[in-house]
DNA sequence: CTAATAGTGTCTGTTAGACACTATAGT
DNA sequence: ACTATAGTGTCTAACAGACACTATTAG
């Protein structure tokens, strides 16, 4: 190891020290689309993405510009990696208070042309209704969401395809095995909502049955139903409404059914 | 967002840069006690920590002096701190090769007195035999294995102590949902050898009970009995043998048994 | 009445959990 | 013979998966 020495003496020459610090941001939002009226909604995952500008705001070509890129920009000695991308999110597209999960670093030499930047990735879950007044701003031309599928096909800037690739990853594990479904969720829901919601990220059998799973949201530890509330978005017969309660879940690939 | 300006135009000076970017490693290794011959062993989960030196190499005195830290150093341009990790276990302590996971980045102003030093953590998984030749190095007057247990009554330099804890939840986890288990253990081992590499994180009532353990072993999809392989070393009872093979491994909490 | 969603009744096969029991081999 | 570990036999209750069925209500 390296030595190091005291605040007195630190000799940053000795240690090259990198050319910035980003904190990007892959913005999960599931959209609804209401086909028809007392139905469950098609739900589909999707990413936003902005596109890069072809100049800053002092005119200055903007690199990898044209590219669709995660929205992210630099870090501050004075905040977290978090800090600063829940700061972005509010001040380009105005947003405040949405869960953001850090996942990934990315340093991989080489992987951003102006030299030794080390990125800094999180996800955020944002409920559709909170994305409505997205705009372009400064150094991105247009905002767009795609789908996995459509993600597949866009060039993208810098190292984002990877990143994006294990964002999907954590989205689609933590989906699965935390209550994080409840962020794109109203606080209280139907189990088919639920059931959209997860089949966003899984083919899962047991829960693309509906009969299986409105059978098993009622004996899950974490969800309860909330006792004569109901509702008729999804269905003209009134249905019942569960909410998310605070249960500890630990699971085991050693104790659970295969 | 802020501006992005081309190679040839970014000038450094409109961002403050970090000071430093580290890799630190949690070194986490799990100790057998052969208590007498012809039983399963004790295990219990080690991490290692070096105490850092009064004085570096070259006789500055060292910040933090006297504390135990996690094993670490800078990251160069020319590296991934993962490789850095993998480097600084080759040269202090002739490991190579073994499991590295990267689980936390550590980004809060004023975690380090000497300035803006981003340290990126992972954990490192070595098995026990390997960890023989230990020694203290240049800023380390000693290393030493800690229980986890001992490790709260411990000074620590920085913000250790919020890494290790981190490093500790990543660790069990990881342990009980995927098959990192197989770190711990010889390619071939006993039903009791997984067990008591799991009841090092968890007291799972369905882990700790024997004779359901050795059932549920030979139904899991990721294990399998090597046919004719038995070993004496933790039974007078020739006793069978499993390895892991490939197979994903998928659950959700929505479907398992609760 | 029809169509669509929510939800139940009931059967079958599998498994978890508990407990008693057998099997083996070194000392 | 004793002892410690490995492993099986067997019962019960719970649950998953399948399928048929009922319930409700807007249009």
């Amino acid at each position: 190891m390296k030595s190091n020495n005291t605040e007195a003496q630190y000799d940053a020459s000795r240690y090259r020290t990198p050319d910035g610090y980003t904190s990007d941001i892959a913005v999960f939002t599931i959209t609804s689309e209401q086909t028809k009226a007392y139905a469950p909604p098609k739900m589909v995952l999707k990413l936003m993405l902005i596109q890069r500008a072809e100049h800053d705001t002092e005119g200055n070509p903007n690199i990898e510009s044209g590219k669709w890129a995660l929205p992210g920009g630099f870090v501050t000695p004075e905040e977290t990696a978090c800090a600063a991308a829940s700061r972005e999110l509010e001040e380009e597209a105005g947003i405040a208070g949405i869960h953001l999960k850090q996942f990934g670093v990315y340093d991989q030499p080489g992987r951003d042309p102006r030299g030794w930047i080390i990125s800094n990735a999180h996800y955020a879950i944002v409920p559709e209704y909170r994305l409505s007044e997205r705009k372009a701003s400064d150094d991105a031309v247009d905002v767009e969401l795609f789908s996995v599928a459509e993600l597949s096909e866009q060039v993208l800037a810098f190292d984002h395809k990877n990143i994006i690739q294990d964002a999907l990853t954590h989205i689609t594990r933590d989906l699965l095995q935390t209550t994080v479904a409840k962020q794109f969720l109203p606080e209280m829901f139907t189990y088919s909502e639920l059931q959209a919601v997860l089949l966003t990220v899984t083919d899962d059998k047991a829960i693309q049955n509906d009969q299986a799973f409105a059978r098993k949201i009622k004996s899950l530890p974490f969800i309860e139903a909330v006792k004569g509330q109901k509702t008729q978005r999804t269905s003209k017969l009134p249905t019942q409404l569960y909410r998310f309660i605070d249960a500890e879940v630990k699971q085991s690939i050693y104790t659970a059914r295969h």
